[in-house]
DNA sequence: TCCCAGGGGCCGA
DNA sequence: TCGGCCCATGGG
């Protein structure tokens, strides 16, 4: 079988066993019933690709992926829902706070100074790119170029803050990956990101389910300790047959 | 009490 | 270029 049969497959496989994930969790939408679509509580869209669909949606989710750096989702929720009770999570409401105003509301997401710090400096590369306008989309390299964003942040936002299809790569795909045996944890993550991008037809709905099932199948089995007598892929992992030797 | 979590910047070798 | 360190909270 070749990579992409493979890779294929494994999103099939991961699809079955945990159902569409609703990424990325837009939280302001769980408030609201405006739209006619299967949000849950926390604001995942099971199943509908069709968010962000405001430009102030599009900023929460950017906001989001600089919170969740390092950072448990659960501490991330805290932390916009702060934002969101103050009605501060909209482009351009970050420029003018005092950083320890911002610090202390985005506490509970930790690193809450360097985050802060981050936040303003995207907030501001926000309005000087003009990324509210329609259409306007931000490249790779002029996210890259904003402190506090790297290559998994930047490619989040491209991803599913602006229905770019970009491979998202974050330390559960080099977890799972390495351990089946396509990778190697010591990869650079373009060169994951490349294993995926040349194999695999350029979707952007394709692309945002597949991140968001790694990190599922990661949370739930493909941890640190891995579960792998219930793994729906230990068929096919070199971790798995290699420990049964 | 300890481990872990949807990284990135900085610095020295 | 790369390894090591720093940043920090909250849930299991």
């Amino acid at each position: 079988m070749n990579v992409k049969n493979i890779l294929e497959d494994m999103f099939r496989i991961f699809l079955m066993s945990y159902k569409p994930q609703g990424w990325w969790p837009v939280t302001s939408l769980a408030s609201k019933k405006k739209y006619a679509v299967r949000f849950d509580v926390n604001g995942y869209h099971h199943g509908d690709y069709g968010f962000p669909k405001t430009n102030e949606h599009k900023f929460e989710i950017a906001v989001g992926a600089v919170l969740t750096q390092n950072t448990a989702w659960t501490n991330v929720r805290h932390a916009i829902a702060n934002l969101l009770e103050k009605n501060l999570l909209f482009p351009g409401s970050f420029m003018n706070m005092k950083k320890p105003v911002l610090a202390q509301l985005i506490r509970p997401s930790g690193y809450f100074n360097q985050k802060a710090k981050k936040l303003v400096a995207l907030d501001k590369a926000w309005q000087e790119y003009g990324w509210k306008k329609k259409n306007n989309i931000p490249s790779r390299e002029q996210l890259l170029n904003i402190w506090g964003v790297g290559e998994e942040t930047a490619d989040s936002i491209l991803l599913y803050a602006f229905h770019q299809p970009v491979f998202v790569v974050d330390a559960y795909t080099k977890r799972i990956f390495s351990r089946i045996g396509l990778c190697s944890e010591k990869d650079s993550y373009r060169m994951i990101q490349s294993f995926f991008m040349d194999h695999l037809e350029h979707d952007e709905i394709l692309f945002n389910e597949y991140h968001a099932l790694i990190v599922e199948h990661a949370k739930s089995l493909c941890r640190k300790k891995p579960l792998c007598e219930n793994c729906c892929i230990n068929h096919s992992c070199s971790r798995y047959k290699n420990s049964r030797v």
